[in-house]
DNA sequence: GACACCAATAACCATTCGGTTATATGAATT
DNA sequence: AATTCATATAACCGAATGGTTATTGGTGTC
């Protein structure tokens, strides 16, 4: 779980993969083609992100036809989200000991 | 504000960058020799990624004397945070529009 | 004032990264 | 069966990245 925590970190790093996840988010799932559409890049270029997005865990796809369906997976945001609160978690922790230590030269 | 997210995203997928960041959370300030002792790379190395996370506000330096003691400011996570707010926000969104057209098509 | 210490910068190097074009594979269309 | 469409992969390239050693600029210390 910890070990995702990099790829994570690394994947939303590059602000072309960030801007297709976040599509995926908005619109729901997509094709190749459609996301290659409004990216500016080539589809293969697409193809790279998303298979390092995949890597992540960020995103899934899904086989119709001649055409793969990707989707966005939030759940996998969870390891961000938690260092997140991990991190001002021991900023709080000093706050707490501070309050602690001036309620303690209070009396 | 939206600028320094990329900023905040490319500083923290770096992993040594986040282990410096989250010393500096756990044990607050510290300074670049202290850093350095730790962290198995070079004097110079460090005090680049100093600087990485200088510039995208996760940590401030103050000089005291000869030495520049450096602290974590948790607040510069609030752009990462309210991103990740913003995509499960989505995909909360589509869950109630599905919701929403269950209740109707219930009708 | 000479000297040691701390941090920052410069110059350089190997590796990684994000992109490209060309090609392969496989599914639909004709 | 031939062709077209959708995606993935290969091979390559320039730029960015993370590290190094050497050096500089201040700040204490003797």
């Amino acid at each position: 779980m910890t070990q995702f925590r990099n790829e994570v970190f690394r994947s939303l790093a590059d602000p072309t993969r960030r801007a297709i996840f976040e599509r995926l988010c908005r619109d729901g799932a997509q094709s190749v083609s459609t996301i290659t559409a409004q990216a500016a890049i080539s589809q293969p270029a697409v193809s790279k992100h998303l298979r390092i997005l995949k890597g992540s865990g960020l995103v899934q796809g899904t086989i119709h036809g001649r055409e793969t369906l990707y989707r966005a997976d939030v759940a996998a945001l969870a390891p961000l989200q938690g260092w997140v609160r991990e991190m001002t978690g021991f900023w709080d922790e000093k706050f707490d000991k501070l309050e602690n230590l001036l309620k303690r030269m209070d009396r």
